[in-house]
RNA sequence: GCCGGGGUGGUGGAAUUGGUAGACACACAACCUUCAGAAGGUUGUGCUCUUUGAGCGUGUGGGUUCGAAUCCCACCCCCGGCACCA
């Protein structure tokens, strides 16, 4: 379904093409703005229609602040290491050295194809070794600062994927990737220290502008408590139980003592009449499963209460986690509704202590204390810090902080991804491979099947593994796990500054000119990876003083989700997926781009609607016959129109408004009312100015670039429209000279009166008196509500 | 359960932030244009009642106010996130 759009998007998209210069953002006199789009994930699916709002989204802001004369930084890369691209290469047997470039050429030409204004000059690829070159670079600095250090630990493992993952990549006990229920492997893995930065991470979310939402998914991902460790001693052992709680003042309704299965000293408690039961569930109870019920044994052990010497029985559960606060608490069932729970369902005593007629379990903070000794009749406040200082000053207590984030897992067993740039020397350990030598290069091979054993494929490949240790010349090994798909993505923004410095991984200066990013756009789905390893690394830069802001992205958008005609969310097996291809051809790139933005909010979840485009098909087409028509007027006896004057400025103010606010939504519906006032003077036969036809054609372009351009070029301007200046508002023609009031009787519209701008109270009253609709009304008035230049209300009441 | 966002015509959504609810579209209907269709144009379109007109109307119930989609209280539902984190 050929039309003519096509034909005109074509036309200036090879003129594009040719002035590379246009979206080059290499003038330093003017302001800076760097608009960032997250770089796409290059799998094998291509280009969807959220990809499309994402980049049309930021590419309107781009147009825009370029003709408001704005040193624009719109810069496109592709992060394409990582185990989709991997897995991808592996079901469709082909090697991801092969596959990714090609891939890379698809979505290049898809984007082109929308029109989209990047600076194509600071390209970036997360697997070019000359890119990657400083990812493994900043390891070595990390390194350094012993931010990273490797550890055998426990760690969720992916059978499907066959790897280690972070924490962040398991949600709800499943590959975030691939959904295969995770396992708990011991693994030696490198982390990243990122729990070092959790308070800066915490604080520095008051200094960026981004959605509440996601700071809030950072704060409780972060997860920072504060509370009070307390040691209970055990009876008749030489040791005692250490426990954490937020709520130390309750420890007078403490009844129990809760350990998780993992605990150290679990199998000591067990007294030998309860061994065979506590040894039997200790063993049943495997960690990282997932707990739908409270489970628990009796160790036989008690502790001592240390202020009221009462003897506690402390019990094992699968409700306790092992690797939060000390793996051990203090069970207060009457203030807690999972110790509440569990005292429940195994008949343990409920001591209340907080003073509430509201049914148990009471964790609010109001009331006063009751049965706590010393502590009876205090706020809880007070109470909390009274018992506070006690414990500690009796040496049994101490303050801490726990967090609930934990080191970033930062080996992967697989193929596709940065090499670790470590050599395993048999005398010296791990050596970091010298700066001289980087980058270390991942070999390009035959077989790169993860082997699932806990070992990477780069094992195999031993002419690449064997090497020689550059501290002491002893024959070694060099590290065989990559690191994980985030790495790459962790700095990126700074490379589209300097892409081709070969001698750092950005000139200083240029990082002092366009951090921090001014606006960065995508999808809400990387709240607590993405957004939170890059901040984290930033972090660091920031700390080795390579950066100048301690924040990345200044402020965040994220683009809502575009759900299926039917309102489901698009997926292979409901059918409902837009592809944008068709969409293109069945209308044009403007068409998709113009009616993505006026499906709603930028960043609201909206459905598609096969119908709905067409409405925008025809608002194109209709702008374009207007032009051609005008273009055809000889006689140009060109007329300033009062009206059009008007319309013309609250046009600009609403759309410019609207641009900076991301609301393309509304901005469009107001070009729409903009055109159809033209297209009825036009086809009345009203020889208006050429002007009006600019102002159209200007405030289209951010939206509808070529055809905006093709109009341009049909009133006879030949320059690019990038070039040409944001049109302007006059003050002058926003205000009417006229005030419109609305008459009320008791806040309900009854009718309108015009007076001129400045009437007086009087004068408008003495004017709507006269109204016919108000005559009933008028000898029941009590009051009159006067708002100037807006509203007289009749009160009655 | 907790956190964040939301609930407005047949549909997607507007509403200057307390002051004309339903902009702009989609869909629908009638008419014009056409041999016919497509495209285009004009008009109408929240609901109810008998038109004029009136009444009702922004998830539900209450409140504040001359006036509430907008503010307050209680509740219901939808979407997204987190989830025995002590």
């Amino acid at each position: 379904m050929a039309n003519i759009f096509h034909k005109i998007e074509k036309k200036w998209q090879a003129k594009w093409e040719k002035n590379p210069n246009l979206w080059r953002a290499n003038n330093f006199k003017k302001p800076k703005i760097y608009i960032l789009v997250m770089f796409p994930y290059v799998s094998g699916e291509g280009l969807h229609v959220g990809h499309v709002e994402n980049y049309t989204g930021a590419d309107i802001v781009a147009r825009y602040y370029r003709m408001k004369g704005f040193n624009v930084l719109h810069p496109m890369g592709w992060d394409a290491f990582g185990l989709p691209t991997e897995n991808y290469a592996i079901k469709t047997k082909q090697n991801p050295m092969n596959f990714v470039p090609k891939n890379i050429e698809k979505f290049k030409n898809q984007i082109k194809r929308l029109g989209i204004s990047y600076d194509w000059s600071r390209e970036i690829n997360t697997t070019d070794p000359k890119y990657y070159k400083w990812t493994q670079w900043m390891f070595l600095q990390f390194l350094k600062l012993d931010l990273a250090y490797e550890k055998e630990a426990p760690v969720n493992f992916c059978p499907s994927c066959k790897t280690g993952l972070s924490n962040e990549e398991v949600i709800e006990g499943k590959c975030e990737r691939c959904g295969s229920e995770t396992e708990i492997k011991n693994l030696l893995q490198w982390h990243l220290r990122i729990t070092k930065y959790a308070d800066r991470l915490l604080d520095d979310l008051k200094e960026v502008d981004w959605p509440e939402g996601i700071k809030e998914m950072q704060r409780k991902w972060i997860g920072k408590k504060e509370g009070l460790e307390i040691d209970f001693q055990v009876e008749n052992k030489n040791f005692s139980i250490r426990v954490f709680t937020t709520r130390p003042e309750t420890i007078f309704g403490c009844t129990f003592i809760a350990i998780s299965p993992e605990h150290p000293v679990a199998l000591k408690l067990a007294t030998s009449e309860y061994y065979f039961f506590v040894e039997k569930y200790i063993k049943s109870s495997l960690s990282g499963e997932e707990v739908n019920e409270k489970t628990g044994v009796f160790t036989g052990s008690y502790a001592i209460h240390p202020i009221t010497k009462t003897r506690i029985p402390i019990w094992i559960t699968n409700y306790i986690l092992a690797d939060y606060g000390t793996g051990a608490i203090m069970g207060v069932p009457a203030h807690d509704k999972r110790d509440f729970e569990f005292a429940k369902k195994f008949s343990l005593p409920i001591i209340k202590v907080i003073n509430t007629n509201l049914p148990l379990p009471y964790e609010g903070e109001e009331g006063k204390m009751i049965d706590s000794e010393f502590l009876t009749y205090l706020s809880i406040k007070d109470a909390r810090e009274k018992i506070t200082e006690y414990l500690i000053k009796q040496g049994i207590a101490q303050v801490k902080i726990n967090y609930k984030l934990r080191d970033w897992i930062f080996s992967r067993q697989r193929y596709w991804g940065e090499p670790i740039p470590i050599i395993k020397c048999p005398y010296c350990g791990n050596v970091p491979v010298p700066e001289e030598d980087l980058p270390v290069t991942l070999p390009k091979v035959k077989y790169y099947e993860p082997t699932g054993t806990g070992e990477s494929p780069l094992a195999k490949i031993l002419d690449w593994v064997n090497t020689k240790c550059p501290r002491c010349g002893a024959p070694s090994k060099r590290e065989t796990n990559t690191m994980p798909q985030w790495a790459g993505s962790c700095w990126y923004y700074l490379r589209y500054l300097d892409p081709k410095n070969n001698e750092r991984f950005a000139d200083p200066k240029l990082i002092k000119f366009w951090m921090p990013v001014d606006y960065y756009i995508g999808g809400a789905e990387h709240a607590v990876l993405h957004l939170l390893y890059a901040r984290f690394w930033h972090k660091v830069l920031y700390d080795l003083k390579l950066v100048n802001t301690k924040e990345p992205f200044y402020r965040l958008v994220n683009q809502g989700i575009i759900l299926g005609p039917d309102n489901e969310k698009m997926s292979k097996s409901r059918g409902n997926i837009v592809n944008p291809e068709e969409v293109i051809k069945n209308y044009s790139a403007d068409t998709l781009r113009v009616y993505e933005m006026f499906m709603g909010p930028f960043e609201s979840t909206k459905p598609w609607s096969h119908e709905g485009i067409n409405g925008i098909f025809r608002f194109l087409n209709r702008i374009y016959s207007l032009f051609k028509e005008y273009k055809k007027v000889k006689n140009k006896k060109l007329l300033k129109i009062e009206e059009l004057e008007k319309l013309e400025s609250k046009t600009i103010f609403k759309v410019t408004n609207d641009i900076e606010k991301f609301k393309f939504n509304t901005a469009i519906s107001s070009l729409m009312e903009y055109q159809r006032e033209l297209s009825r003077r036009f086809s009345l036969g009203q020889l208006f100015s050429k002007k009006y036809m600019e102002t159209l054609a200007k405030l289209l372009f951010p939206f509808a670039p070529h055809l905006a351009q093709e109009c341009w070029s049909l009133i006879g301007k030949k320059e690019f429209l990038d070039k040409v200046k944001w049109p302007e508002y006059n003050k002058k023609y926003l205000k009417e000279k006229e005030v419109v009031y609305l008459v009320q009787v008791d806040g309900k519209l009854k009718d309108k009166i015009k007076i001129k701008e400045d009437a007086t109270q009087q004068e408008v009253i003495e004017a709507a008196k006269k109204l016919q609709k108000l005559e009933k009304f008028l000898s029941k008035v009590k009051k009159i509500v006067f708002v100037k230049n807006k509203i007289v209300n009749f009160v009655t009441k």
